[in-house]
DNA sequence: CCGAGAGTGTGAAACTGTTCACGGTCACGA
DNA sequence: TCGTGACCGTGAACAGTTTCACACTCTCGG
């Protein structure tokens, strides 16, 4: 894969011609990452935005007391860094790669610049935005609203569906994430999610195992978010 | 005040040249809400952007059993509806006005070709979005690491530097707000507001009165929320 | 091949915050 | 001017989560 293919593969330059892609992946740099390696802190100045090419980063957040609070995954094709580098603010997270990772780098020079000259462009990192916004807030009504078991569950849902793998094709999903960080993710602490996963194992709805969950019966956990809903 | 300068008031229409202004003005709409009038629900189809001229709006949602979660307050010079228009899917959250409140109604039809031959507003757009997208996680963190009193208070401050008024001049700052907003904004129930801001009041740090707070120590509310930050 | 660290499992005790169930008061509109 | 609804105050009982304190088991690197 060449570097302009790479380049189309992240999704706000997708639909980019030719040449402008060309001279956009001049202003470009290459980054690799290796597990747990930091790609920036909460609070560091931010003028780069990445374009995940391969693999998968954590965004954090560390609190008072060493408490982490996980914003999510990013996985390749999203963009992530716009959010400092727009507001012109400190980076507002901490972002550590999960596997190993590969980065295309652009710095706010050669960004703006590209973004007024290409305004399509621009919409389209504003409508990434809108949707981090929407996940965002409707996380925030879900943690106000939904006990917790609701919340595991709803969140169990969508990881399998965004990040999941099939051991065997057409079988049960698995999730690949130790269950601190699924507690990290849902805003509760490690021994509440272990409880709650193995009393649903208990029942059959999945199967633990080391730094993993295989959901068997997703309609299950479907109906126990559903239960909590409007 | 003519419609111009108005559409000037606006922030991310601040910077337009004279002419400029006038074409948009013309895709433009002018609309008065009186209080509790409802801008939007969530889950209504959303075409339109707003701008607030006067005035100031509420932002909820209303989870399962009636439980309402407060996103936050908008006033003049803000611009709400974002959303819904930049990613194309449904209202994100409900818009109710508090007080006598004056918009400007923009369509998408009209919006998208304006941004794509000004780049710029489509750049001060999508930074608009990126403080928003700031403030909810940072909301989301502080929601999951700092214990409830330090939350009230940490909104507290916020809100009186955002909207506080100061009865007499160099005095001390006065939130209108009922209990129970303060305590959907903050994630918890009126009665646990409701005693925390008594004791505060025991202590002197502020005064109680119907529909509104008087901040008298600001610094002690910094002081606690000090206390749990990192 | 073995140690150390990362990840999981579990129960008891402590706590924080919620729920419930009131009574009171103020302000505004009919 | 007299409701009537919105808002505030409060305590007791309760529920859901966290905290703490362990034991156990993998897995990976040296």
């Amino acid at each position: 894969m060449d570097r302009r293919e790479l380049l189309g593969s992240v999704s706000i330059f997708a639909s980019l011609g030719e040449k402008e892609m060309d001279t956009l992946l001049q202003a470009t740099t290459m980054k690799k990452m290796k597990p747990k390696d930091v790609l920036c802190r909460k609070g560091d100045p931010g003028n780069q935005l990445y374009g995940i090419l391969s693999g998968s980063l954590k965004v954090t957040a560390t609190g008072a007391d060493g408490k982490e609070v996980m914003f999510g995954l990013m996985g390749a094709g999203e963009i992530i860094g716009e959010i400092a580098l727009l507001d012109g603010e400190e980076r507002s997270a901490t972002v550590t790669a999960v596997e190993g990772t590969e980065l295309l780098t652009l710095h706010r020079r050669e960004l703006i610049p590209f973004l007024e000259s290409h305004p399509r462009a621009a919409i389209s990192l504003a409508g990434v935005l809108a949707s981090r916004v929407r996940q965002l807030s409707d996380r925030a009504e879900d943690r106000q609203t939904m006990p917790l078991p609701g919340r595991i569950a709803k969140r169990l849902l969508s990881l399998s569906q965004e990040y999941g793998k099939r051991p065997i094709v057409g079988g049960p999903v698995e999730v690949r994430m130790p269950q601190q960080d699924l507690a990290d993710l849902v805003g509760t602490t490690r021994e509440s999610v272990n409880k709650q996963l193995r009393a649903w194992e208990e029942d059959g709805i999945l199967e633990l195992g080391r730094g993993r969950v295989v959901i068997k019966q997703p309609e299950s956990l479907g109906a126990i978010t559903a239960t909590f809903e409007l």
